[in-house]
DNA sequence: CGGGTCGTTGATACGCATCAATACATGTGG
DNA sequence: CCACATGTATTGATGCGTATCAACGACCCG
């Protein structure tokens, strides 16, 4: 593993919480693959063989319809660590993970994670708090779908990629914009209308940059009263 | 704490894996509440004063949408742990949960949750495992509400309300019609109509009992190749 | 400069929500 | 135990939101 890796390894929330010790006890027999956008990393079905570390990019994780249809259950940026589920049951997972963009990617033995989840009480703690994040991230998107229609949801995944959270902001999307319409819960199509109903609150889409005048008014027209 | 609640609380999932003497430390200073349908436990935007355990009953979380409709994010059913998420982030909750039955809901005030996180390595791993689990819920739940329409996510929903997973069967919702349309994303009277498309495969509705022929023919046509 | 992909825009169709009216079950008090 | 009252499911008519299909224009890359 390179020492750029490790850098960006140790900058992950979940190393931070563990420390340096139990990180390279868990990272021991892991190793780094630099993958090209498109590259799969898993199927859903599959039984996991790695917990994976998203070093370097984004990658997204999408599941089949019975007709052959696609969508993206959600997209997780640089330094998240998934699928824990799949490898904490013993499960077929229930998506398949594709990168989003160019990527760096660590793997660990899933029984590597396993044997460093009994042996170190911080991981379990630590892994407690990813998997906690990541249960709200999903809940929000439940919550999203049930209640708001298309243009509210775009209007808060654009609170969520700003950085800001007040004032004018800039959004450059690193995705492609149909990938942004499936985790949206939509169709390509219907995220144009969507960027069009928000241009009069001053959102300006030109190509992957987007212009946001005004974040407070994005996450006002999203919902009022928004927790996440 | 009655004997018949212990009795309740040791054959829960989380309790059963972490042994006898965690689950007296884990709840020593909780206590049981009796509580009537439609109570309500705690409301969105809360801090978590307690972690519940759902020793008898239904329990259901909702949320509000910005003009005060509300949907349903997921229905527990006894002997689930809730809402671990929010008392881990110390975040406010983003459901409200409300009752969907008669129940008894055991306490546990955050602080001992904490405590006995920190002292157990054995609690944060039985933990690791209901919050895969309930991730899992959540992702097959996205994936249905993103790739399904309103009859096949009936059919899932039967399939898994069902007792077998093959042959005849016989429902019976210990809950309102209402609330399984909410969950299943969908108005009371898109869940009428719905019923009324599975009778050809032999689905029969009679109030809350519904008549179940032959579970496969369910499973098949919510997705022929369904993992979950 | 031409071919291709990607984003936009319009016309139309479909699914589901909504509103409204009717039948049904459920639970209560006589 | 039955009659009644209240809330609960069904069914129909209509409207809205989004998907789908198709055409067009912008941009990228060879």
């Amino acid at each position: 593993m390179r020492a750029s890796d490790l850098e960006l390894l140790r900058r992950t929330a979940l190393c931070r919480a563990i420390g340096d010790d139990a990180t390279n006890r868990l990272v021991r027999g892991a190793f780094v693959q630099a993958l090209p956008k498109g590259a799969t990393l898993f199927t859903e079905g599959d039984e996991a063989e790695f917990v994976h570390v998203l070093l370097k990019g984004r990658v997204c994780l999408s599941a089949a319809g019975p007709d052959g249809e696609s969508t993206v259950v959600e997209i997780f940026p640089e330094g998240e660590l998934f699928v824990v589920a799949a490898a904490i049951l013993r499960l077929p997972y229930l998506v398949t993970a594709r990168l989003a963009t160019d990527a760096r990617v660590l793997m660990i033995p899933v029984e590597d994670f396993r044997l460093a989840l009994a042996g170190e009480p911080r991981l379990a703690q630590a892994l407690l708090e990813v998997m906690a994040r990541h249960w709200r991230l999903l809940v929000t998107q439940i919550k999203d779908l049930k209640l708001r229609p298309a243009a509210r949801r775009l209007a808060g995944g654009l609170v969520d990629l700003a950085d800001s959270d007040a004032g004018p902001a800039t959004v450059r999307l690193d995705m492609d914009r149909k990938l942004l319409a499936q985790r949206l819960g939509m169709t390509p199509e219907s995220l144009s209308r969507a960027f069009a109903a928000l241009r009069p609150l001053g959102v300006a889409s030109q190509g992957r940059t987007i212009r946001v005048e005004r974040v407070e008014a994005l996450r006002d027209y999203c919902d009022p009263a928004r927790l996440s």
